[in-house]
DNA sequence: ATAATATATGAATATATCTTCATATATTGA
DNA sequence: TCAATATATGAAGATATATTCATATATTAT
C-alpha cells in the first residue's frame, strides 16, 4: 500500500467533523439526515464529508430506500478499532463534542429520526 | 482533552513528510540534519515540519552542542506504539517510501552523518 | 406523472497548508 | 572576537481544503 493512501486515512480523521462522524460510525450505522441531526449540520456539509471518508476508504455507503446508510467497511473494522483503542480513546472519551455527541445519537435513536421528515433542504422563499 | 487537540495529531500525521518523519522517530532520535539526508529535503522544509509535528505533541527536542535532536516524547510514545501497529504498521511497512528510509536511516547511522558537515544551507554565490 | 423527500455534486469563496527564500539565533572552534 | 555550522522563523506565493449555495439525481407516495 502506497504511503500515500495512508496518509489519505489520515487526512480524512484530521478535521472535527470528520473524526466526530467516523466515531459515530464506529458506534452505529447511520444515514445523512441523522448525522444532520447529530452534528447540527446542514445536508451538503455532511454529504461532503462523507466523500472524504468514502474515497479513504472509511465508510461505505448502501442504499436502503431513499436514505442512504453509511457504515464502516469492513476491511476498515480492525484499523479504526486500533485506531479509537487504547490512548486516544482516553482523551477522545473526555471530549465535550464526543459525550455530546453519544448524546445526540441516544435521542437520534430514541426519537426515530430517520423515521420522520428530516428537512433536509432549506425551505423555498416564503413558507 | 479537547477534540481539537486529537484532531492536531491526525493533522500532523496527514502529510507523507511528516508521517515519514514520525515513523523514523519512532525508530530512532535524529537531528534536522539527519533528517535532511534520510528524507533529501532541504532544511527549513524539515524544520518547519518539525514545529508541526512538536505542536502536536509527537516530538519534542533537546539541545546537544550545535544539534537539536528530535525524539518522541515519553508521553507520546503508547500513542504512537498503538497508531503504528496493527493494521496500520502492514500497510506502510509495504510502501516504497517507508522502506526506502529505513535504509537511508542504516546508510545515516552507518556513515555518521551527525558527525560530519551537513551543508545545511544553500551555499553563497560562486563558491 | 407529479410532488415530496433524501442525497450528491459543481462552483465560488474563504481559509489553511506547504514550500521556498531570506534572514535571524545559537553554538563551537580558531 | 570572528567564521563556520546547525537550526528556527517570517513572508510570499502556490496549492489544497472547508463551507455555502444552487441544482441535479434517485426513490417513494399519491
Amino acid at each position: 500500500m502506497p504511503l500515500k493512501d495512508v496518509v489519505a486515512i489520515f487526512k480524512a480523521l484530521a478535521d472535527p467533523t470528520r473524526l466526530r462522524i467516523s466515531l459515530l460510525l464506529h458506534e452505529r450505522e447511520l444515514c445523512v439526515c441523522e448525522l444532520m441531526f447529530i452534528l447540527g449540520m446542514e445536508q451538503s456539509r455532511v454529504s461532503h464529508h462523507m466523500r472524504v471518508l468514502r474515497e479513504a476508504g472509511l465508510a461505505e455507503d448502501v442504499r436502503d430506500g431513499r436514505w442512504i446508510i453509511y457504515r464502516v467497511p469492513e476491511e476498515a473494522r480492525p484499523l479504526l478499532e486500533g485506531l479509537f483503542a487504547g490512548p486516544l480513546r482516553e482523551r477522545i472519551g473526555l471530549s465535550r463534542e464526543a459525550s455530546g455527541d453519544a448524546r445526540q445519537l441516544e435521542a437520534c435513536i430514541r426519537e426515530n429520526v430517520r423515521g420522520r421528515v428530516c428537512e433536509t433542504r432549506p425551505r423555498p422563499e416564503g413558507s
